[in-house]
DNA sequence: GTGATTAGTGAGCAT
DNA sequence: ATGCTCACTAATCAC
């Protein structure tokens, strides 16, 4: 009697046992997952700073031609800064 | 006879089993392990670039200032460009 | 038939 | 005593 009752118990927790390792499972590829979404959002913000840089560049290199076309002389700190 | 090599052969299924759960388990945190230190990566990429934005921008702004200080007309599309 | 997987069982550990 | 986890077993599935 006792040790029927034991062996139900048992039957319970060898279920909850599997289930958990389940969840578990589950949860470490709902991470993964996450964690890919999120570096494709920073990869997309790396792009596109990196075309911001190439904007600001070129503005400041047209600046400067524009100013070696007038002959106009820039101060070295500007020039190489 | 027959029944009994069956049974050795499912004890020895059921520990392949086991250890294959084990080491998918394991993979799966290495591979979520692997992401975040490439994330760490990126943002320092993503840091980097910021200043490097940050650099350009300034360089661009220096030279727009020295520009007005000297009453040189800029051309509107270098000015806003 | 062979290998893999699942649920159930008892053993053993930890609380 | 209770709950959890492990190794083992039989049942079952997939090939």
């Amino acid at each position: 009697m006792k040790q029927r009752r034991r062996t139900l118990k048992n039957r319970g927790y060898a279920a909850s046992c599997r289930i958990k390792r389940i969840e578990q499972k589950d949860e470490l590829e709902s991470e993964k997952t996450q964690e890919y979404r999120d570096m494709e959002a920073m990869q997309e913000d790396n792009n596109r700073m990196r075309e911001e840089i190439e904007s600001w560049h070129s503005k400041y290199q047209a600046l400067k031609k524009f100013a070696q076309d007038k002959k106009i002389i820039i101060p070295p700190d500007l020039e190489t800064m």
